[in-house]
DNA sequence: CAATACAGTTAGCCTTTGCTAAGTTATTTA
DNA sequence: TAAATAACTTAGCAAAGGCTAACTGTATTG
């Protein structure tokens, strides 16, 4: 392993920041294309859980509606997370989720929580940081979600 | 107007929260899908704008050596920034930004700016910071800039 | 200045995520 | 229980955003 050679300037206050290395800028670029190949995923089977935690059912006409999507883009999603192995169903019944998927639900809402707990301690108002967090949640990583957490205990802390 | 009929009981510690109305919960969703639609759009031209400011031109080599990706996929997504009228370039020449195209830039760059220092501020590493910023930027609101502002210059004010 | 290397484009393919329209199954109600 | 309504699926379409392979134009350099 032979160090890159490093032309990044030291930071300076009075001019415009350097681009960074371009390896780098091109994996945080790569990270968001990763993010996004997930999200709508993640976004299905935490609104399956919470379905059917707070309706005792999931059926894709809630689905549509809540996603302000159409049921076939529904329907179609809904074999696309069967053939992942996240949910179960048989024609034309509800929808239940597999343990993988209980688990990515388990994790998307607590992560989702975190985020909307966070902006709400940061001052913003609750219906901008319910829209705010739905599309943040899917590009923090764990290390922001720890310190999301800890500005919100602090913040709540001191009320 | 009339009031929406209001089933979200008041918030409750021991219980996991009320799933928000439909419309309310669909415009969270319709949100993101918007976001979605100009987040590249936005990632490209103020990477143009950067190039330009920092190595005198744009080429589409290093667009895609930034960005991770094929040259053929940087030439098909050119077409489609000329088309929309924020870049301009001749054929196998380099790129330039429209007035438009420039103001998209100027925007994009100062709202990942504000996201990137708000991390740092908030206790983020710099790479981790840089990366979270890379998706987030795209999902935060005027409300939630300007609350990251108040925090940033607070943190900074306090060092 | 010819050969080579580098940069940019084009064609053709794929997946994802949306849509509408038309069909099928299940449920409700007259 | 037959008819009507609601829920779900399927087919077919389109746009976005990736890719590789093949081609064309530009720049370097022997
Ligand atoms: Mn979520
Ligand atoms: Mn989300
Ligand atoms: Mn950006
Ligand atoms: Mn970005």
């Amino acid at each position: 392993m032979i160090e890159t050679p490093d032309d990044t300037p030291s930071p300076s206050l009075s001019e415009a920041d350097a681009l960074p290395p371009s390896e780098q800028h091109a994996q945080q670029y790569a990270a968001v294309r990763n993010a996004h190949e997930t999200e709508l995923l993640e976004d299905y089977v935490e609104l399956i859980g919470d379905l059917i935690a707070h309706q005792g059912e999931a059926r894709s006409a809630d689905i549509a509606l809540r996603m302000g999507v159409s049921q076939a883009t529904v329907s179609k999603m809904v074999g696309r997370l069967k053939s992942l192995g996240l949910v179960a169903s048989k024609p034309y019944r509800s929808l239940f989720l597999t343990e993988e998927g209980e688990a990515m639900a388990r994790m998307s809402r607590q992560r989702h929580a975190i985020v909307l707990q966070f902006l709400r301690a940061l001052g913003v108002s609750d219906d901008t940081a319910r829209i705010d967090a739905e599309g943040m949640e899917h590009h923090v990583s764990q290390e922001t979600l720890d310190a999301m957490q800890r500005f919100t205990r602090l913040q709540s802390g001191e009320g």
